[in-house]
DNA sequence: TTATAATATGAATAACAAGTCACATGAATA
DNA sequence: TATTCATGTGACTTGTTATTCATATTATAA
């Protein structure tokens, strides 16, 4: 946790500091960004970042857990919208839509998180990460008991791997948005998710298939 | 590449260097592997190591190359089985299964591997790295085209989107594999991923669904 | 205005790990 | 056995970057 004398700063001055660290920490990862290239860039000096913070990884998480809640703030916003919806698919594509506005409008902290998602094994963030996947997981599965009761979903499937896929499927369209360049616009991500949610949905088998 | 000194030792002592790296790389990541754990656990001197390896990531790329030849084999070995095969989804579940057991008998390569492909953008390996995930999605690309002109894929899919969508379900398959403690054995793996790719095949909608 | 507390500073230090090197040992050849 | 070449050794050097600390500056209160 950052100091009191942080949070006492003026809020440009701190937002200076945060936004700088945010951009560095998505451009090269935790590891290579330097204290010292953060505390020139926010002309400020090495012993303030220390009085600021414990230490580096007290910034990192700092971060980290902002991205989270802004994060959630998009999710929940999208989910109201759909309060009295009973359609898996329309909460599944509610969650996805709620990531990729996420991802567009806070690239930088969609960078970092996908960074701590791929850092995997790692003492200092796990427990915040996994605590962080394991409830977008547990939202799936809760939607995927509904539906199957609902029997809109077949019931012979796994709840376990499924969420687990489908959860992975929204991260890997975030991924394909964060590092394809080509696409870099609503317009281009919108129909690109809607078409992994189409294959997974549909399935790419075609019905009118010849033997072969 | 290694030294000529290298190659010329001991097969026992040149396989315990390896292996013991490969276990290190695997378990903490090539930035937390120290080269002096190596050498302390493989009973050699430090001086010796530099003897063998030009630098770390000598010994790196080595045994990165190394890991990829292995996984070539395991799917050169699987493809030959479906060589008069016209099916799509078998040659999908065939290179499913390759790294499959590629991942079962060799599970700290895969490991190797696995980080390299999470580590995105990164100088040292990024060319080694791409060229490897990019022949993967290129196979399914190929695959896929053949299967359109079949009937057996509807053609309005995205090609692009549609391969990389299956290649990272593979590689999605194999992170379960590779992280997941129950998922220790060909008993529980193989049923998981015959899952999966029968969600991605058929999709998860009930055909007998109810309007919602 | 002066005393006291809070904040800022950046050169110095600590911690860590990669890589070197002068010397030692062993193997091969004459 | 003496000579030469190949290989082994680990204390030392180097490079890098996080962290500290003694001191300076600025804000607050009396």
């Amino acid at each position: 946790m950052p100091t009191e004398t942080f949070f006492n700063l003026a809020k440009e001055k701190k937002n200076k500091v945060i936004e700088i660290s945010i951009t560095l920490f998505a451009e090269r990862g935790y590891t290579k960004t330097q204290i010292t290239e953060i505390v020139k860039k926010a002309d400020i000096a090495k012993g303030s970042f220390y009085q600021y913070f414990d230490d580096k990884s007290d910034l990192y998480k700092y971060i980290l857990n902002k991205a989270i809640k802004v994060k959630e703030e998009y999710i929940k916003k999208e989910l109201k919208k759909l309060e009295e919806e009973r359609n898996f698919f329309r909460y599944w594509e509610g969650l996805n839509k709620a990531n990729i506005n996420f991802a567009l409008e806070n690239i930088n902290l969609a960078r970092v998180l996908r960074d701590v998602y791929k850092m995997g094994k790692n003492e200092l963030f796990e427990a915040i990460e996994k605590d962080y996947e394991k409830q977008g997981i547990d939202l799936i599965k809760k939607w995927l008991i509904i539906a199957i009761k609902n029997n809109e979903i077949k019931s012979n499937i796994n709840i376990k791997y499924t969420a687990h896929l489908l959860y992975t499927a929204n991260c890997f369209i975030i991924d394909y948005l964060l590092e394809d360049e080509e696409i870099d616009s609503q317009n281009k991500i919108y129909p690109y998710a809607n078409k992994i949610v189409e294959i997974i949905r549909n399935g790419l088998k075609n019905s009118r298939k010849k033997e072969g």
